[in-house]
DNA sequence: ATTTTAATTATCAAAATTGAAAATCAAATA
DNA sequence: TATTTGATTTTCAATTTTGATAATTAAAAT
């Protein structure tokens, strides 16, 4: 009985607020404020379903990491079995597929990894992680390269990647995108060629 | 007569505090308490050597786009007549050589472009000149690479490197970094045989 | 309709940040 | 040494940000 709690949609509708904000502004730049207007609720709702500022950012960081884990795995099994590594890069640099502000609140962590060393203990595994899931994609279509060549194939597209989403505060830049993407290619290609 | 002035000596002591301030917690992030820490003088200095909030970023995209193109013309001046491209990728991602906060700094003010349509026109420049001044070197010894391939290349080295450096606020994480170089130089690679 | 539960709003104090000006101190020269 | 120029420190008010609690309102069940 009472009053139906909202407390799990309210949750969610901050946490999103605040990862617009982590991406716009950095971790120390999302003001309470500003999350608040993002989100379109008063200030006090923020501390009410989530808490101060430590709680805020350590539910983010929970909710980035399971996330992304979730998205990268469920990317990964919509693969087509022919072409896949083709596939993933075509997703990986596909504006209206993939989503920017994920690499930019990535980028927004590891920059505050510098003053958190749990958060850096966190986010060395997930970039690793990251990186491991890309070569998982292109082991399977590039069986005789070295493990070597492996590694470098996907930290190579992982940083092209990163590195092209990070771009995109500065508007359009389809230009250096398309570049990039073809690199990532080349990169894979060169596998092939081992 | 008069005392003398130490106003330049004081700005570039600011600015330098600024930069590191920036490439640690942002652009929104770097408060004048912080940069007068970091700078070893009262925050009043700050005022009466640079100016308010405004003329300190401006001061910095000045500072940073200058010194930016000195250092990289004097970085492909000094390369060899042989193996130019294998050196630059060495001296790119040696972290002794290399320096990371320019790379943290760039990054800090293209996320900070999205609030800011001027700097944003300004790091879209940069960004591209930046590519462009590898795309040069690469040029010199592939001659016989499609533009395209060239552009791709450079973009794809370029994207690569500033990933690399932008990693480092979590610490040591030179296993990355070697894939990444080695990336790099397979990237380049593929130019040779095309 | 009353009760109960919880969302929402109002309000306050403390701390941090910024902008700005006045006052003071230091190092030159005449 | 007196003067002048400018660095440095002191101080103040205004604004922003944060933390926290009390008061109010809304929506369910009995």
């Amino acid at each position: 009985m009472g009053r139906p709690s909202v407390k799990d949609e309210r949750r969610e509708q901050i946490l999103r607020a605040y990862e617009t904000c982590v991406a716009r502004f950095g971790v120390e730049g999302a003001s309470l404020e500003k999350i608040a207007e993002e989100a379109g609720l008063a200030r006090p709702l923020i501390r009410h379903n989530v808490g101060n500022r430590d709680d805020l950012l350590a539910a983010l960081v929970d909710r980035f990491l399971s996330r992304s884990e979730r998205s990268v795995q469920r990317m990964i099994d919509a693969l087509p079995d022919s072409r896949a590594t083709e596939t993933l890069i075509d997703w990986l640099f596909d504006p209206n597929y993939s989503d920017a502000q994920f690499v930019l609140v990535a980028e927004a962590l590891i920059a505050a990894s510098q003053e958190d060393p749990a958060l850096a203990t966190l986010m060395k595994r997930w970039t690793r992680d990251f990186i491991a899931s890309l070569r998982s994609v292109l082991e399977n279509e590039a069986s005789n390269a070295s493990s070597d060549d492996l590694d470098a194939v996907a930290a190579g597209v992982a940083g092209i990647y990163f590195n092209t989403d990070s771009l995109t505060p500065m508007g359009n830049m389809s230009d250096v995108r398309h570049a990039s993407k073809r690199a990532a290619l080349m990169l894979v290609a060169s596998l092939e060629r081992s």
